[in-house]
DNA sequence: TTTTGTGAAGCGCTTCACAGCT
DNA sequence: AGCTGTGAAGCGCTTCACAAAA
């Protein structure tokens, strides 16, 4: 079923994420200084997606000749097909305070990619204070955490970005899960028990700053 | 210099999390049921450990017989020390917005791991603007973005978390290289242009948005 | 000649299966 | 009996090197 291999689809997304900022074919060659991935990579990885063909796209994807390489016009649209997130999926914010409402206002998701448009819509926003739903301004329609189980199914909301505190975290993914949620952004620095359908990625900073740490230690062995 | 391989060092920092919640020892099986990890990969990548003495654990890190497992109470710290977490490391925050200001109090890293002393220490904050700083109450000192280079310097931070909005992210991003940081956790939505020895790991919520939908996808086909 | 596309080789992680300890 | 520790087999991703196209 999986055909492309996981760490290739990784980085079909990070060359996707690159690609939407250029209009001009890029080469593999131009790939490489801009992602730091061998062009060797990039092309294996794009190759995948010609395996694949759904039916739709079987034929190549890059240009050949002096000045060519791959369009993003054309590459784009074959990788997120190919990675089947050309189906919009709409998603909600569980836990306004700082980190939560940062969501509402475009500060993150709002400016990730400006022309956008059709892949994720926000949804709604939940939070357990409901002086804070009312008081908070945003674009998005706020709820009260109690209507997570009623607002998630009508709406078919899929995916959540889980940003309440610790405590409540695991409670707040149950009433999630039995809404009919599908995947959960998990902000809140604690492991979540939920059914294995379920899909979790945790952002846990701790272990960012680890992963950070354990990178920078090579170059200074032991000052 | 690399003895361990990398998907390894990465589960043995999720093993450590798990275990820094335990006190009594937990069998590789038991483990296998909290994290999901097969036991025979806990078993192996413990095993790594071992070759790689630094002169400090030569022996084994399990007990054997009837009802017996791995000690966190060893375990844990000799993790941190394989990977090279035993060092404290200063990092900052940068951009005191919505975001940036949930990492000063304690509503993430501080609570993450409550008994967690001498790992990470959040030493500065900083933000363009002066009036925000002033405001912001924190027991972490908090400067005007000017003094990066004098402060970064000057207590030898190490790592920086940035928070700024995207337009400002490659800007504050070199001014901190300029001033001797090694490692950034990029909460800003565009990828930085960087010299190779510096650590990066992006958090760009739109690419963990469509990682979920990648895995969500093959329950339902295509709806 | 430059650049894509890809079978096949190479290599590193995962898995296996059993030895060793209590 | 039960669990850990680990060499060795197995397997999947990465890399290579060359054919094909413009």
């Amino acid at each position: 079923m999986t055909l492309i291999p996981e760490p290739a689809r990784v980085r079909l997304l990070h060359l996707m994420r690159i690609m939407e900022r250029f209009a001009q074919p890029l080469s593999s060659s131009r790939i490489e200084e801009l992602t730091g991935c061998p062009s060797h990579t990039i092309r294996k990885d794009v190759s995948y997606l010609n395996g694949e063909g759904d039916g739709e796209t079987g034929g190549m994807h890059g240009h050949f000749g002096g000045n060519c390489g791959y369009e993003p016009r054309l590459l784009v649209p074959a990788i997120r097909s190919a990675l089947g997130l050309d189906k919009e999926r709409k998603f909600c914010v569980v836990g306004l305070g700082r980190l939560g409402s940062a969501f509402l206002n475009e500060e993150i998701s709002g400016s990730l990619e400006p022309s956008l448009g059709g892949e994720f819509e926000l949804a709604a926003g939940f939070d357990k204070n409901v002086n804070r739903v009312e008081i908070l301004k945003s674009a998005v329609p706020l709820y009260p955490a109690y209507k997570i189980g009623e607002v998630v199914s009508r709406f078919g909301i899929e995916i959540a970005i889980l940003c309440v505190p610790a405590a409540e975290a695991q409670a707040s993914a149950e009433k999630l899960v039995a809404a009919g949620i599908r995947g959960i952004l998990n902000f809140a620095p604690v492991p979540l028990r939920l059914p294995p359908e379920i899909v979790v990625r945790n952002v846990f900073v701790l272990d960012e700053l680890r992963e950070l740490a354990i990178h920078i230690c090579p170059s200074s062995p032991r000052a």
